[in-house]
RNA sequence: GUCCCCGUCGUCUAGCCUGGCCAAGGACACAGGCCUUUCACGCCUGCGACACGGGUUCAAAUCCCGUCGGGGACGCCA
């Protein structure tokens, strides 16, 4: 049984474009899978289309999986027993299959052209019937394949497909049953030579020893091909499980590149300032739970509680907020050195920090990622949440205007606290609390009326850290000339 | 169109296998409140679902049948 053997996953993206949320996703299960059985994990590169893998999506697709912890331990460029792990660099091991497949009459070379393919499909498709290959060219004589040769055509050579019920076992979904009137000869190699997918892939599966393909449902009507042509093989088949899919909407339509954008692709997750513990949590719980109560996972917690019986049958949607959640509770999780590290490289692209850092900066920086707290959903939200305390160039918020300054006598407040924050000698956190407040008290005014005015004066904004530490963290220098600026502008803006 | 899969709050899900503990639990979102110098966090409260119809049974979200709805596949892509 290939279940006594020790567990080998791979994950076996196509370098078609950057790693999608879905494609991480089926990695991610992979590697849990394989940590929690305490197996291999490889990454083998499915690049048998030539036409549309690129050397860059290859570099992307390490990249994002690397910024996610998802660590291979066998596979593209690091190597192992059962290389190459390109399948761009395997054609003479597939050569060596098909043969053997076409000797043992399991294949056959088939010499009908695309158009006749088209023009097969769309007669089927008029007259309703199953769109399916009609195994034309299953009997052909030496005569009919000459002739096809004289007229220049190059054949493909494809899989004969057996009859009979072929009984699908799949470890999240159950059993299900294939008949074989629903599957047609698939074509394994194309007229140029080169194979494809489905064959490939189930050599490289035996051939590397995978005991568990796990992978998205979108592949699931592959598995009776695949099945039946290691049989052919006389190959082991693997346990398979299909993941259910992860929908775009609740209108619900599988999450692709085309449709979604941007929204896919996990290499924005990270410009956006999302934190990878925060994408596995997220992605983990996109068709798995370990109670219906916990929410959180460390990936430790993963490594040791997950389990395929656990994973839903049905489709999910993909629901922005929730990651927000819990990138939001992972960025709070992070002890200020390290969120104040995160958060460096997002001010340093919007240019509100300079590249080289002197310690006493650095001690300020995180001071005010500290005063920052947990107002942050994302790592670059830092820019628009905390920019005041890096540039004087900022605008005043037209609402947080007319709620704090166009009411009551913001000029007269403003120009009070003025004097009194000018009249500090030491301009630490306490004296200034005690300073302000025994201005509000004296004058008799609630402590809103009089600190909302001046936040705004100092941060353009109504919303914030405490009062207190942005005022110190600014210093007396530049809180007394943005008090000065707002009064300029109250007076001339009246 | 054909084949396959799926169907619990708006969303992620627990419960389904092994019917009663479910007048269906948790989380996100949303609404209100508390805390508070503001915002956020936190806390509390609220809103909100077994797709529908039959059947089996003393008893059905759970088992069976049908209907409807959704998704996937149908490539010389993966």
């Amino acid at each position: 049984m290939i279940t006594d053997r020790p567990v080998r996953v791979r994950f076996a993206p196509s370098p078609t474009g950057f790693l999608h949320i879905g494609g991480a996703r089926t990695a991610l299960f992979n590697w849990i899978f394989a940590k929690h059985h305490g197996g291999t994990f490889i990454l083998r590169i499915d690049d048998t289309d030539e036409e549309r893998s690129t050397e860059a999506s290859m570099r992307e697709i390490y990249d994002s999986l690397q910024w996610l912890g998802l660590n291979w331990d066998e596979g593209a460029t690091v190597g192992g027993p059962h290389g190459p792990y390109v399948q761009s660099e395997r054609g003479n091991i597939y050569r060596k299959y098909v043969q053997q497949l076409l000797e043992s009459d399991n294949a056959y070379y088939c010499y009908c052209t695309p158009q006749e393919l088209t023009e097969m499909r769309e007669q089927a498709l008029a007259e309703k019937r199953p769109i399916r290959y009609t195994g034309k060219c299953r009997h052909l004589t030496d005569a009919d394949r000459r002739r096809f040769e004289a007229e220049g055509r190059k054949p493909v050579v494809r899989f004969k497909m057996p009859e009979g019920t072929i009984v699908v076992q799949d470890s999240i979904l159950g059993e299900s049953k294939v008949a074989h009137t629903a599957l047609q000869d698939e074509v394994i190699v194309k007229s140029n030579g080169s194979p494809l997918y489905n064959l490939t892939s189930t050599i490289d599966d035996h051939l590397m020893k995978i005991t568990h393909v796990i992978r998205g449902k979108d592949h699931f009507s592959n598995t009776p091909k695949q099945i039946l042509i290691n049989r052919a093989l006389g190959f082991e088949t693997p346990v398979f499980a299909h993941l259910p899919l992860v929908l775009g909407s609740s209108k619900g339509e599988k999450l692709s590149k085309r449709r979604h954008g941007d929204l896919v692709a996990v290499g924005k997750y990270r410009e956006n300032g999302y934190l990878p513990e925060a994408m596995i949590n997220f992605l983990v719980r996109l068709g798995w739970s370990y109670d219906g109560s916990e929410e959180i996972f460390s990936v430790d917690e993963l490594i040791e509680k997950f389990s395929l019986k656990r994973v839903g049958k049905s489709d999910s949607v993909f629901d922005i907020k929730k990651l927000q959640w819990l990138n939001g509770h992972y960025i709070m999780k992070l002890d200020l050195p390290a969120r104040t590290d995160a958060v460096i490289p997002f001010l340093q692209r919007a240019r509100l920090l300079e590249t080289d850092l002197s310690p006493e900066r650095r001690v300020w920086l995180e001071k005010v990622v500290e005063a920052v707290g947990d107002r942050l959903t994302t790592l670059s939200d830092i820019t628009d949440q905390a920019s005041y305390f890096f540039t004087d160039d900022f605008d005043y918020e037209p609402q947080a205007v007319k709620r704090w300054w166009r009411k009551g006598d913001a000029v007269g407040i403003l120009q009070g606290l003025r004097e009194v924050l000018a009249g500090i000698d030491a301009f630490d956190l306490e004296t200034v609390e005690s300073a302000i407040w025994a201005y509000v008290e004296e004058k008799g005014i609630g402590r809103v009326k009089a600190m909302q005015p001046l936040r705004v004066a100092l941060t353009g904004k109504s919303g914030g850290p405490g009062l207190f530490d942005i005022t110190v963290l600014l210093g007396k220098a530049k809180v007394i000339e943005r008090v000065d600026r707002a009064i300029d502008h109250l007076q001339a803006n009246h």
